[in-house]
DNA sequence: AATGAATGAGCTTTCATTCAT
DNA sequence: AATGAATGAAAGCTCATTCAT
């Protein structure tokens, strides 16, 4: 889901990109200020410049950041698909190789940024728009596919709560394979 | 999950509860040591006593204590059920019960005090374990009522990851109806 | 300077043995009661039973019962010699063995004890007390190897504070061989 | 050893200053970070912007700072001196000023930090370097004052551990007489 | 815009001691 | 005499944030 971002990148990227990636693996709580800025190789002082309210601001474009990764790789899943059950399956499949890349504790980006943060309105109001954003997205696809509008949605949900499900399992055993082997829940229409 | 504890538990068990409670709501990190004891009316050194090895000991047993209340819930929703749907069913109803009781922020008490902890093997190995538990114990249930064996496991399975993130996506929306909707995605056998 | 306790020594002595072994490494404040208990494997509650004024008792026993330890060696050092320069050489030798034996880290047991303990009267009074014991122990034994008064007073003053600060050297070198090179200094007659 | 520190100071070096007189009393383990702090009126989390690794680069910086401290006054001591005997009888005559001036409790404060706190590698290979320093420093002024080489450096060894010996028995008998009469050792050359 | 010092509340943990049995 | 629980102050350290330059 993070590439490696090549260092012609603003500051202020580079910051919430570092934050991403480390609130990931430990969630927003277990990650200190100066343990990204660190990571960032910049300066204690430099973080208010560039978001003003904190830790919380940079959290919140640190899940932005990861959300647009999100949407990118449905979008690559989807885009050459023949049917919805070789995009699902072939999103399943970036997400384990993806899983093994980061290391097998990161977990979701939005889980561990806005669910594991201050329980305040902001967090929880960005994570809905943002997980409902990845259903639509899917849901999308799906009716691009062939499937009729209501059954698009509901199989995009489902998707979306196996994700994440997965996701929490996989770091449990600590392996991809877990991920691997969603799709097979996700071939039947939902009732 | 957690019904009003009386007072005649011992101060172990209280602190064990006490925990669980909190840190099934703000994870791991986001629960400091003076609000469990706090909260628990217990004063400042009365911890390692109990808990040797201070907080991963404290979060190890409240692990294992919510494990054992949903291990009760799981055989309270499947021991009457005439059918898997039927449990199952039950299942998730009585899970948004408890999110509606609990606080709109809870989410699974194991993945808040076990992933979003420190990385360690002790963590990691009893979240393996006990979300084994509880796969198995579901497995049981669908055993019981009929269904194959592969079959049973690979419900059972599907049903976790679907709590897992059905609970991400309740807390995200603070809504219990996203729970009560995860049955209908459960209703087909994996393929 | 501390052999082995046999078992059958009192709790008391056995507490007060232990202490002394763990002060004499690591200094009054570096050394918490539940390590000494743990080591004495005695349990949490009863070391007040024996010593009602909690640690700084223990550590007057402890000092006192080192302090009877090094008078032994004194002895043991100065009885079968024919000469003082005998005596204090096999003195110097004997705390180099002790050195290895006891591990690097140890100094002497009354200031570990009581030098650096809290800055009170009874600490202060005792370990003067117990130097001046040391001192006096060394000159009566040099006086019957025929030193006059004086001079056998001022000659073991002289080999106290040598093999004092020679301790210190050599816990800075970690070699108990700056002990062994002390008594080339002691040969002389002060002035 | 410790002149008034003027304000002009920066945080930096109070710091070290203020930890070194107070490690010097009580020792390592003796002294709180929150002491050091309030002496030194500096608020509670200003200490690691200076000192990364906490008490014990604060130790280090104390220690160095000490030390310095030390070589100044050998050379006080022996550059006016017309003779080995001269400068090392000033010698103990300032330490014993300083021992009056400073409080009586004051031991060696290289002793102080360093042997009593953490038996660490570094902490013991900086004391040895520093106590080495100082015997060469005594050594090259009593080569200068015509001692031949083996010679000198045996008497600045044994110097130095007739004020490390003499030191700790000051403080038993709380009198700085005690330093006063060390020289008398230390007139003969050793055998 | 950028920086390093400052700030004090808070963290987890250990302390010596007391209590009830 | 012996024991394990209780106790709260204090330990060393990290936190997110603000300030002055």
């Amino acid at each position: 889901m993070m590439p490696a971002m090549t260092k012609q990148h603003s500051t202020k990227d580079r910051l919430a990109w570092t934050a991403a990636r480390l609130f990931q693996e430990k969630g927003y709580e277990g990650v200190g200020l100066s343990e990204i800025l660190s990571n960032a190789k910049l300066p204690k002082g430099s973080l208010y410049h560039h978001f003003q309210k904190g830790k919380s601001d940079l959290a919140i474009a640190a899940a932005t950041f990861a959300s647009r990764e999100m949407l990118r790789i449905i979008d690559d899943a989807f885009v050459p698909a023949k049917t919805y059950e070789d995009g699902m399956t072939t999103l399943f499949f970036k997400c384990a190789k993806l899983f093994d890349l980061m290391g097998k504790w990161n977990g979701c980006p939005v889980s561990g940024i806005l669910l594991s943060g201050p329980r305040n309105g902001a967090f929880r109001e960005l994570s809905e728009a943002i997980f409902n954003d990845w259903i639509t997205r899917v849901a999308t696809h799906a009716e691009k596919l062939g499937l009729p509008e209501p059954e698009a949605q509901d199989r995009a949900t489902h998707l979306f709560v196996v994700l994440q499900g997965g996701w929490d399992l996989a770091r449990a055993r600590q392996s991809s394979d877990v991920l691997r082997e969603m799709p097979k829940f996700l071939r039947a229409a939902p009732a």
